[in-house]
DNA sequence: ACTTTCCCGACCTGCTTGGTCAGGAGCGCG
DNA sequence: CGCGCTCCTGACCAAGCAGGTCGGGAAAGT
């Protein structure tokens, strides 16, 4: 239930991709941008442009941009590619686990955990997220002190 | 973004714990009953002991049970004793990261996430897991299809 | 040709996952 | 008391992941 550094590199990158205007954004630039690993994050982009989230090219005036207009690019795209599938436990998907005897309900509490993220992940855009104008999901609850409330 | 075995191990022996009505239930009754493998189960039991979760005795007549009553004891008070804390984002508590340049508002997207996180596991009882009669929040979620759907 | 930049596999250290093993410590009972 | 039962605890282990670094190769531009 944690986000790793990867994910968030990731979806911090790909924010600085859709920010940019013209032509491509070189490695280096998105690293210092972002306090990023160059090497590190140039392995994240890589996987990002398997996923066909990212394009890039190489040479003098190389770089990466995004393949997709910002706004249809959600975080849940960018997680999903770097660190696989959302919210499975021991690795199978809620929907295929069967339990028996008392814990026969978990089942539908991990489907609600999976549904409740993808609520979020998948509403929010890179453009979203450059703009600041998050979608109404995201606003209602940050607007809640206690979301913010450490526990 | 995943579930481990353990915060599911955990979860599914506690509700066994939660059904059983009366006197201490041995760990390897739990164990066949959720099929967990013993001395793994052993070691998670304990984790739940030293947070407070369940109680336990040595001897013939010993035996594991709930510390509290099941409706007071929550999913997210099991996931937190065995898989620490919901949401950390590269081991920091969301409200604590700083973004700087086109991320900045990507610390209320995982706030959002923790909060809808939160808006399940801590509103679901080990009772109401037993008992199937699960808070309105989980079942809306799980009555919409596309909760189901892989991804 | 030569520089620039991405591409990509190998490697590395340390930690986590999902366990097993061996023994010790407390509890109840005859 | 002695004895068996059950939990308690630390040590260990194989595999994998996290979070990188290193070194070289391949395309693009000039």
């Amino acid at each position: 239930m944690r986000v790793s550094a990867k994910a968030d590199y990731a979806v911090r990158a790909a924010a600085e991709l859709a920010a940019a205007e013209e032509g491509p954004i070189k490695g280096i630039r998105l690293a210092e941008a972002q306090d990023i690993p160059l090497q590190f994050l140039e392995h994240i982009l890589l996987e990002l442009k398997h996923h066909g989230i990212v394009r890039a090219r190489r040479g003098a005036k190389g770089g990466y941009w995004l393949a997709k207009p910002a706004d249809e690019v959600t975080v849940a795209d960018i997680v999903r590619a770097v660190e696989g599938p959302i919210a499975h436990v021991q690795s199978t998907p809620p929907e295929a686990i069967e339990y028996r005897g008392n814990s026969e309900h978990l089942q539908e509490v991990w489907i609600a955990v999976r549904a409740n993220l993808r609520a979020v992940l998948e509403e929010v855009t890179l453009a979203d997220l450059v703009s600041g104008e998050m979608p109404s999901v995201v606003t209602d609850l940050v607007a809640t002190p206690d979301s913010w409330a450490a526990r």
